[in-house]
DNA sequence: CTGTTAGCGCATTCAG
DNA sequence: CTGAATGCGCTAACAG
C-alpha cells in the first residue's frame, strides 16, 4: 500500500514552475499563460496529480460538501429526492454526505455532529421538527440549514417544499366534489413525521356535516396499507373512498380491497399521495397527488450552493403539488 | 455569518493546557490524567469545540470517508443496500459519500475522480464492469475497492455478493421442477448491468430440449414489466410462467396479466427476484429470490473499515440468495 | 503573468 | 503524564 500520490510541489519541480502557479492552474485562475497552463496540466496527468482535499479545505475552510439527513431512504419518494440532490451537487463539484435518522431526533443530532466534524458546510433537513440542540449546534457555527418536504411561510428557518396541510385538504375536497361522503384515511406513523401530521390536519380541515372521515394509522409500507384497509373494512363497509397519504399505502389498499372482493374504483375509490414512478402502471392507474420531489432536491441543492458561494440568502420556496386524475377514483352519482 | 468555531488552541488557553494534551484527549489517548481529561472535555463543551476535520485529515492522511458509486438509488434493492452501508459506517465513525453513475462508465469515472479529490479512502463499486481508467486511478494511489452485487471467485478484485448466474439457473430449475416448460423471462436493460447479463446466462444454462425460454428486455420499472408481459402474451399464449429478474418487473407483470384477464397463478405463474419489502404483501404473495442486500451492505462496509484500520485484507465473500416459496407460482400437473 | 511567504488546525515526534 | 516544535499540502495575499 505505497500511498505515493503526487503533491503540488512534485508538479512544480517537474515543470520548473512554482507551486503558486500550479495552484492557479488547478483552480482555474485566468491570469496564467496558456502555454504554462498546458505544461502544468500535462505534468499533472503524467504524475497523476490530484489536489489534496484536506489541505485545500484547511486552507480555504471550504469542503464543498453538503449534508442531507433523511428519515429513510427506503421510501421511493426520498430516493428520488436524494438522487436529485446528488445530481445537482455533482454538476457543480459538490459532494453529498448522507445520514439516515430513522425519524429519531437523537440519531439525527448525533449524525449532524458527525457530519459537521466531517466538514459539511450546510445541512438539508427533512420536515420542521428537530431537536433544539441541533439548531444550537448549527447556529453557533453559522452553518446554514433548510427544512424540506414542508412549506411554512412563517417559519424562521427557510422551508423549501410543499404545503402538506393544504394538499391533503385539496385531496379531501376533490373526493367530496366527486360525491364521496364516507372516507377512510390511511396514513403512516403520525408521531414520526410532521408531514403526516400536517396532512391529517388538512384533511380534518375539510370536514363538514355529513362527511365521515376516519383515520387509520399503520406502518408506512405496502403491508401496512393492506392491513389498514382490512381494518377499515372491518369497522365499516360504507366507505366509498380510501385516501392514502402515500402511494405505497395505496398500493397496499388496492391489494387489500381486491382480497376483500371489492373492485376499484366501482366499489371503493382509492387515492394516493406522492406519485411514485409506478403509480400510473398500477391497475387501475392511481389517482394521486404529484409531489415535486425531484424539483425539490435540485432547488435545495442550488440554493445552498449559491449561499455558500455568493452569500445569496436562502429563499423559502413553495413547490406546488398537483392532483393527477387517473382511474382509481370514480364520481358517485 | 460569523464563523467563529472554537479551535484547539482556544481550548488549550481556556484550560491552561497545551494543544498536545487537548489533542490527546480528543483522540482518546490513555496517557492522560483523568482530571485533566475531564477539564478538557468540559472546556470543549463550553466552547462548543469540534476538531477541524480538514486539519485532522491533513495531519493523519485519513478522512474516515468511504465512497459508494451505485447505478441508481431509485430501485429499492439499492436503497436497502445503501442504508445498510450507511448504518454500518456510521456506527464506526465513518461517513458515506454517495455518487450515482446512471450505469454510465464515464460518469462513474468522473465521480470517482471527484470523490478521490474529496478524500474518499476506499470505494464500493457495483458489478464487475468498469472503465480500466478507473482501476488505474485506484491502483496508482493504492486506494482499495470492491465489487458488490456480484460473486466471482476468480476475480482479481475482491467481490462481495451473490452469484447471479447460479441464482437465475436455480430459478429456472425451480420452475421446471414445478412442471413449467414454457417460460417468458422478463429482464431490464442487459447492456447496462452485468448482473442482468449473468442472470440471462444462468437461465439459458438451465435450458434443455422441450424447454421454451423466451427473453423480453424492457425498462427496469413496473411499467416495463407490464409492457413486457403484454408483448410476451402477444407473441404466445402458451407461457405458463413469467420469470422476472426483478420484483419490480414482477409487479408490472402481475398487473399486465390482470389486464389480459389471466389469473395468477392459475393461468400464469409469476416469479420475482430481489424480495423487496412489499413482495409478500402483493396478491398473490410473490414467490421470489431473496437477495441479502442488507447483509451485503454491512459486510462490505465492515471489511473496508477493517482494511483501512488494521490492514486486514479484503475477503471475497459469497452471500447466498434463496428461493422464497409463496403463492405466485403453481405446480403444473 | 509568475514567485515568495505565511498561515490554515491539528497530530505527532521528542523532551522533560 | 504534559509541553514545545515541526510539518501535513495547499491557497492567498503580496511582490516583482
Amino acid at each position: 500500500m505505497t500511498r505515493k500520490v503526487g503533491r503540488i510541489r512534485d508538479v512544480a519541480s517537474e515543470t520548473g514552475l512554482s507551486i503558486a502557479t500550479i495552484s492557479r492552474v488547478m483552480n482555474g485562475a485566468k491570469n496564467v499563460n496558456p502555454d504554462t497552463r498546458k505544461r502544468v496540466l500535462d505534468a499533472c496527468k503524467k504524475l497523476d496529480y490530484l489536489p489534496n482535499p484536506a489541505a485545500r479545505a484547511l486552507s480555504t475552510s471550504k469542503s464543498k460538501t453538503i449534508a442531507a439527513i433523511i428519515p429513510t431512504i427506503e421510501h421511493s419518494v426520498f430516493a428520488k429526492y436524494v438522487a436529485a440532490i446528488e445530481n445537482t451537487l455533482a454538476e457543480n463539484g459538490y459532494s453529498l454526505v448522507l445520514a439516515i435518522s430513522k425519524s429519531d431526533l437523537e440519531v439525527e443530532l448525533t449524525a449532524a455532529r458527525k457530519l459537521l466534524g466531517m466538514g459539511a458546510e450546510a445541512f438539508i433537513l427533512s420536515g420542521a421538527t428537530h431537536s433544539s440542540d441541533l439548531f444550537d449546534l448549527f447556529d453557533r457555527r453559522g452553518v446554514p440549514y433548510v427544512f424540506t418536504s414542508v412549506w411554512d411561510k412563517d417559519s424562521t428557518v427557510p422551508t423549501i417544499g410543499y404545503d402538506n396541510r393544504s394538499l391533503a385538504k385539496q385531496a379531501v375536497d376533490y373526493l367530496k366534489t366527486k360525491g364521496h361522503r364516507s372516507i377512510a384515511v390511511l396514513h403512516g406513523p403520525a408521531q414520526e413525521s410532521d408531514r403526516t401530521l400536517a396532512r391529517i390536519e388538512g384533511a380534518k380541515a375539510s370536514g363538514e356535516d355529513g362527511l365521515r372521515l376516519d383515520f387509520y394509522e399503520t406502518t408506512l409500507d405496502v403491508a401496512g396499507g393492506k392491513a389498514a384497509i382490512h381494518q377499515a373494512l372491518a369497522i365499516s363497509e360504507d366507505y366509498t373512498a380510501a385516501l392514502c397519504f402515500s402511494d405505497v399505502l395505496a398500493l397496499g389498499a388496492l391489494f387489500g380491497l381486491g382480497e376483500a372482493g371489492k373492485s376499484i374504483p366501482d366499489d371503493v375509490s382509492v387515492m394516493g399521495f406522492d406519485n411514485l414512478d409506478w403509480s400510473e402502471a398500477v391497475v387501475p392507474p392511481l389517482t394521486t397527488i404529484n409531489l415535486p420531489a425531484r424539483q425539490m432536491g435540485s432547488t435545495v441543492a442550488s440554493q445552498l450552493m449559491d449561499l455558500l458561494e455568493t452569500g445569496a440568502p436562502l429563499m423559502p420556496t413553495e413547490l406546488t403539488g398537483k392532483i393527477l386524475e387517473r382511474q382509481s377514483v370514480v364520481t358517485l352519482k
